[in-house]
Formats: structure tokens, sequence, C-alpha cells
DNA sequence: TGATCTACTTAGTGTAACTATATAGTGGTA
DNA sequence: TACCACTATATAGTTACACTAAGTAGATCA
């Protein structure tokens, strides 16, 4: 359908882990399925683990290995205060740019 | 005010200098001040200029030089075809991205 | 045995905003 | 005259992030 949405997707892709995160305790396979069905449909696994590599090494959450009935051991994620801080600020610099894009579009 | 929004304005920037060019032939640093402006305090010409050069070289914008009774001379932009059709992906992409960010921002 | 789905890993690539610095025209002022 | 501020453009190098591509491995089923 729509072309390829990658740069406008860079620093906010983040923020929707981060906010998927904050809705309780889930793994990275879970969460690309959660993004290809919000819309991100060119999610990759691939991607999604490069991030929560990134989100564990910035101490924004913190990570339990859990076993599965149905395949390999999970790696479970959840928000520690400074990743709720770090999601808070996420949505308020959306908040602002979103804003001040649609100023710019409405204003003809 | 808010920290760093740089991340977030990758692929949005371009759009932005693409929209605001076709309002009517403008250049940089021009621009840079329109973007100022509108709430991107940050932006800097240097910024600026390199969006504008990738512009002229994907053949979307069309270039002419004028004096200045201020200043050095100026580079004066305006959208071609292509550059139309580009801004008009761009809204479609944004649209899209917008709309599944509030999406997911709003179902709680 | 092979295929499929689940699940994680990671080295390398491409792109875009940003940093920093340089050049240069015009006008004002000490 | 020298210096500064404002206007105006140019560009090499840096950083950050999504993406590509390829791999490993557990469970289920034909």
């Amino acid at each position: 359908m729509l072309e390829n949405l990658t740069e406008m997707l860079k620093g906010v892709l983040e923020g929707c882990v981060l906010e998927i995160i904050s809705r309780g305790e889930t793994y990275g396979y879970e969460i690309t399925r959660r993004l290809n069905t919000l819309g991100f449909t060119d999610v990759v696994e691939g991607t999604v683990y490069t991030i929560l590599v990134r989100l564990e090494k910035n101490g924004l959450v913190d990570m339990e290995k859990k076993p599965s009935d149905i395949g390999p051991p999970r790696k479970f994620f959840v928000l520690n205060a400074a990743g709720h801080e770090q999601l808070r600020k996420f949505w308020e610099k959306w908040a602002f740019v979103s804003s001040k894009m649609n100023e710019l579009k409405e204003k003809k």
C-alpha cells in the first residue's frame, strides 16, 4: 500500500515499543506481531530485537527469561522507572512535533 | 524546553521543507527562519542546506539564483511536478503514521 | 525426515539530521 | 580603518536509528 516508512519511523518505533511494554510484560516476537497488527506491517523481528537490546543497554527495561510451551524460551520485558519517564518524554515530544506538523499542514 | 527532537524529525523535516517551498519560491535562510518560527527552534541553516542539496539532486525542486539588496545572492527554490508528487506522498505517510500513533496512544 | 511456526541474535548497511567550520556580501559604528 | 552583526551559502565528518540478511534453536506435525 504505502511506500517505505523507514525514515518516518526513526525515533518513533522505539516509543511504540516502550508503550507496548508499558501495558504489561511482553517479549520481542509478540511485540513484533502487535506492531504488525497496529498497521506497521513491514516491521520484522530483527528490528524489534535491536530496539530491545538498546532499551536494556540504556537501562529502561528489566528482563526475565521464561520457558514457553510452544517454542524456545522467551525474554519478557517490563518498563522500570527510567523507562516510564522515557515513555512520558516520548509522548511529550510526539505531541509537540505532531501539533507543529498539523499546524504547518493546515495553514494553507 | 523539550529535549532533543533529532530522531523524531528524521523523515519529517524534509517534508516540512517541501511544504514550505510549495507555498511559493523561497531560499534556505528564509526556510530556516520559518521552521524556527513554527517551533523547530533548534534547526540551523546547515541542516536545511543539506536537505535542499538532496532535494535538488533528487530532482524535486528547480533553483534560480537571484541577487539580494541586503546580503549575498540567494538561491530560490520551487517545487516541480515530481516535488509536488513527493509532497503528496509525504502527507499520506504522515497521516498514516500519525493515525496509528494516536490509535496506540489512546487504546489504554 | 522435513516443514512450519515460534523465538532470539547480531554484523553490516543506508539514510537523514546534526556539528562544526568556512566563505562572503551589506550596513553600522567606534 | 577595523570590527561587528546580520544575511546567505557550502560541506566534510559524526551520530543514531531502522533495516537487511543470515544464523541458531525449541516445538509440533505430516
